[in-house]
DNA sequence: ATGTCAGCGACACGCTGA
């Protein structure tokens, strides 16, 4: 079974790329991020074309998960256990956002997330993601016991080590590389979740995300955000795992590349 | 050679978030 993981920057504006990697790269279950669609929006007829359901979690304009499938979908859980919402300026927003959907397909828990980018250390915005982070090792832990295959795979925002990113030295003061932050995946991992480290196919690290801005592509001045943590029995069945760089290049691309994770 | 993009409100482009 093939899985994968991609951020897509607005599922409306990349639909021709999104169907036409769906076709090329034929994974079974794919991950979705950032689709800035509601549910109803959602091109469910489009994929559907190419043989995949859908389960959504959107809203629209921002944020937005999903998972689609050509194995099944069953026991769909939209937003993680005690999930905190984002609190502004001491304002609560009414409910938690769209950042996360739990399915199971083809016997395989799969958790398509997008956590929430912390803009800088000491926001409350970074306040709010590494409580989110909190939410989703917990979800973890309620679900692991009952599932043996189970991953979790989306965009992190956060780098696990200095080497994930381009040059250590151009984040000083950032978020995405803090200890706090790798803390909270470090807990996620010992929650029993491992991380399913890909393939690089050009270069020598499986980057995963590159700026829109200044050549960032070309140049390759990349981050690996876009993670898969899988548990032991699925990662012990994995056969293999790239990064699809190819999906970057070219017209009108997402600014990150999807993730592929193969297993036995 | 290239030096950001998407959605929104409102109908032109500035604002927000990434």
């Amino acid at each position: 079974m093939r899985i994968a993981t991609w951020n897509v920057n607005s599922v409306t504006a990349r639909l021709p790329r999104v169907l036409g990697w769906l076709a090329t790269a034929a994974p079974d279950v794919v991950c979705l991020q950032e689709l800035k669609c509601s549910d109803e929006a959602f091109p469910h007829d489009e994929v559907g074309e190419l043989g995949y359901e859908a389960a959504v979690h959107g809203v629209g304009r921002w944020n937005g998960v999903a998972v689609l499938s050509k194995v099944g979908i069953r026991d769909v859980r939209r937003g993680l256990l005690d999930e905190p919402g984002y609190e502004a300026e001491g304002v609560l927003l009414p409910a938690p956002e769209q950042r996360a959907i739990g399915v199971t397909c083809g016997g395989v828990r799969v958790w398509s997330v997008y956590v929430p980018n912390g803009r800088e250390p000491g926001h409350t915005h970074y306040t709010y993601k590494l409580g989110w982070l909190e939410a989703l090792r917990a979800t973890v832990v309620d679900e692991l016991p009952a599932h043996g295959q189970l991953a979790v795979l989306g965009d992190f925002n956060v780098a696990p080590t200095d080497d994930d990113v381009w040059d250590i030295s151009a984040f000083e003061q950032s978020t995405h590389v803090t200890p706090p932050e790798r803390q909270a995946l470090a807990e996620l991992r010992s929650a029993g979740l491992t991380d399913v480290y890909p393939r690089a196919l050009k270069h020598d690290v499986p980057f995963t995300y590159w700026d829109y801005r200044q050549l960032a592509f070309p140049k390759n001045r990349g981050m690996r955000i876009d993670l898969a943590y899988a548990s032991a029995t699925f990662a012990g069945a994995v056969t293999d795992a790239y990064v699809d760089r190819e999906a970057r290049k070219g017209k009108d691309p997402s600014d990150h590349a999807p993730v592929v994770v193969d297993l036995g």
